[in-house]
DNA sequence: CTTCTACCTGTCAGTTCTGACAGCTAGTTT
DNA sequence: AAACTAGCTGTCAGAACTGACAGGTAGAAG
């Protein structure tokens, strides 16, 4: 007993695989068979950075990527595109379509009858979800699941938490690994909301020249060639501040 | 009994001084005598619109907006400055530096002795902080706090749900409101890539003045014009998706 | 005392945006 | 049929940005 804070284990892990292990264990002690957790950092838009750490049955993950079920799984639809921040759990108000319908009721035949998929939002641009499942039948289930949903909210916040830590910041995947200077934090704010050059400079107290040359180390830092390429980073990654 | 996921009550009120008074029972219930919710939306990156709903001693409030305690408040700055997603504990780390220690006694004379701040980072662009306390001493409380972890967790979670459906998409404080076109959103996603009009041009396989036309036209839709502060907006309120 | 960092400033040529003008098609709604 | 929406294209002048050149200061760290 050396931790009173659930879950702050998750903080304690230094490899993936204790990680694993520790979720492992903690999904079952909340009476689950099956996780997944999953997180898109931002890093660029159209081709974000993405870390999955699974527990499910490989055949059912196998499915799934091939019939690109993330185009249509609700839960997926729910935690990551529409941005919500509370649970979802597999019941019927999931299946609103008969796509996703069809999909919830082949995830049963692996081993995924009922579960809660919990969304979490990072403060660097990341979106995550973690999905808790298991083979009883909703009906039974339900009761158990919503006692524990407080717990499995909680733990998911942890389990991002220690990915951040773990996978997101250490091998600098460009998340926060770039640190402006106040002056190019500053220029860079401004340009983000619109103002040229000779704007912030007058702003800023300084000359046109000085503020182009803060945004282009700025944007050198960050390894790209245009103003709104630098805000979009800085912005997607948390990198500037109001 | 018609709602059995708990929490679930917050998002069926329609006022705010409804939503109020749920949250205040709800706090109680869990063992805490005082709550304040706040949020912070980039609508604008240096003039972010805020929201609070406090359940505060006045006096206290009126005191730390004076002392302008926010940028020493090692609670506001763990949850909405550092990003993270995990609660935070008054206890004795939180009080790292002399001035957050002065700041943690002198709320414990207001009768905010012990509590857990916990942070909500939203889908569109929103940070959000919830803080529970009372005024037991810390020793005493700190068991049932941790205990009740879980479910102060979940309960932010719904209270910024609530919160968002009730005041932030409502007033149309610019929360989603804009809708763009496809095209719209592609050619803004490329420039946001730091792709120039002539490379999107090639890209969506239209000419460059098509480009500058979407571009404008979403520029528009935002109320600006700028391309870099159309980015900032789009990517700031989640209005454009990979 | 040297090195490093953050900060500051200038010029110039070439590229890219912006605003304002004008006009087109295809599909849907009224 | 008329109106509306989304999409598409063109020209031109003026403003803004970018890259590459060349130089400066003040303060902290070794």
């Amino acid at each position: 007993m050396n931790s009173l804070v659930p879950f702050e284990s998750l903080l304690k892990c230094d490899t993936l695989e204790e990680l694993r292990i520790t979720v492992s264990h903690i999904v079952n002690e909340m009476g689950f068979e099956h996780f997944i957790y999953g997180v898109q950092v931002n890093t660029s838009l159209t081709n974000p950075y993405r870390f999955i750490l699974s527990g499910y049955p490989k055949e059912w993950r196998s499915h799934y990527i091939e019939a690109d079920y993330e185009k249509i799984d609700p839960t997926f639809l729910h935690c990551i595109k529409s941005g919500s921040v509370i649970p979802v759990l597999w019941d019927g108000k999931l299946s609103s379509n008969r796509k996703a319908a069809r999909l919830m009721g082949e995830a049963s035949e692996f081993g995924l009858a009922s579960g809660v998929s919990l969304a979490v939002h990072g403060g660097h641009g990341e979106t995550a979800m973690l999905s808790l499942a298991c083979s009883r039948k909703p009906k039974s289930a339900y009761t158990d699941i919503i006692a524990s949903l407080g717990n499995a909210q909680l733990f998911a916040c942890y389990l991002h938490e220690a990915i951040q830590r773990l996978v997101l910041n250490r091998e600098s995947l460009p998340i926060k690994t770039t640190e402006l200077t106040p002056r190019e934090n500053e220029c860079l704010l401004w340009a983000a909301e619109g103002k040229s050059s000779k704007e912030i400079a007058d702003i800023l107290h300084v000359s046109q020249r000085t503020v182009i040359f803060h945004v282009h180390n700025a944007s050198h830092k960050m390894g790209v060639s245009h103003r709104q390429h630098a805000i979009a980073r800085a912005i997607s990654l948390g990198l500037i501040h109001p």
